[in-house]
DNA sequence: GTGAGCTTGTGAAAGAAATCCCAAAGGCCA
DNA sequence: TGGCCTTTGGGATTTCTTTCACAAGCTCAC
């Protein structure tokens, strides 16, 4: 369900004190109807107490289980241009449970530097030995032209999940998931709202 | 409508000797269903020639109008760190039609210098004189307990869709539309499907 | 204990989106 | 010119989502 992750930012950025919170709560913040909320809970089989609301604490490690980050889970960034750069000094990911354990790239300047406490590797070190972690999840931000080559080099060493910044639709097993962050086509959705704004 | 941005990827991609597609084409591009395209493209008044498909040229220029960027539009991006930067040198925003015309940062170390061909300005430049365009689209890379006061100050000045990367709502007026693009969410959406995969 | 006051949980209704399906229509070739 | 092939357009249907509305259930104060 797209709206676990809203509610979950919700409840983190929560004081600790407030341990207790409401369908209506929930609703304002996700941008949702309570009625919403309350179905969306349900549907995940979790159960609030009727007067008084949902525990804050347990609705949390909820869904944290139900998306699958009850662990924390590592992460690579593959391409250490700009954005892979930005990425892996982005304490962000962190905060939400992400590590991230490895940046890669195949430009021999660039290779052995580092980005904050990562070293940036080889991207030849994913077959070999050299490889110390491993990790299910990749951010793909490499040039477009190289994304659909290294996403298959991904998913032959066992990712099963990519992040992909190109702007191209990468094609993969039905085995792995892809999520495409587009910023082109997010400024244009944007654009079409602001065109028909009041 | 959400996939327009992705029709048109599409077709902006194509080879230039590609002048017609169908409904076929464009919905396995998008990943959607042909009857959901012929709907869509009906639904923007935009007609097919039976037995052959949609003209590719005339079908680029119905979207843009649609999406509101029939032009070339101006974008400021707002935060100078490591994100904001990355932006600014991504050269796919250009591509589509969104020009980069200026970078704002409040840190006076920064200001002054230049990233990429952009010149990083103070960002009481705003208001006053030593603004020298306007811009109507804002891309919010500023921290996050800044965001919402920097996207005040950036309504007030004339702004009427902002990007949003900081992982925090912005409130604004109804007169301005904003889209949030928050990368710890989309993981965990990643992990969702991912921990359900076959 | 008991009643007042909240808030949940869910059946039912309304609304939106996706899909099915096929008649209609344009082009192409013989 | 006429028939075949292809692909659109849109009525009808199904499926999914959101919202309404209210009984049920829990807590707290008295």
């Amino acid at each position: 369900m797209v709206r676990l992750p809203r509610y979950l930012r919700l409840l983190e950025d929560l004081e600790a004190a407030h341990d207790v919170i409401s369908s209506e709560e929930l609703a304002e913040a996700a941008g949702a109807n309570a009625a919403n909320v309350r179905r969306d809970l349900s549907h995940i089989d979790f159960h609030g107490v009727r007067g008084i609301g949902y525990s804050v604490p347990e609705l949390k490690m909820r869904i944290r289980q139900e998306l699958g980050i009850a662990d924390r889970q590592r992460v690579a960034i593959v391409g250490a241009g700009n954005l892979g750069r930005a990425l892996a000094n982005y304490g962000g990911l962190g905060k939400r449970g992400f590590d991230v354990i490895a940046l890669y790239d195949t430009d021999t300047r660039k290779i052995g530097t580092k980005v904050g406490e990562i070293t940036i590797q080889d991207l030849e070190c994913l077959d070999g030995d050299c490889r110390d972690k491993s990790f299910e999840i990749a951010i793909l931000a490499v040039p477009a032209v190289a994304a659909q080559q290294v996403a298959e080099r991904l998913v032959e060493h066992g990712v099963r999940s990519i992040l992909n910044f190109p702007p191209v639709n990468v094609n993969v097993p039905a085995t792995v998931s892809v999520r495409q962050v587009d910023l082109s086509m997010e400024l244009q959705v944007l654009s079409y709202y602001g065109s028909r704004l009041p």
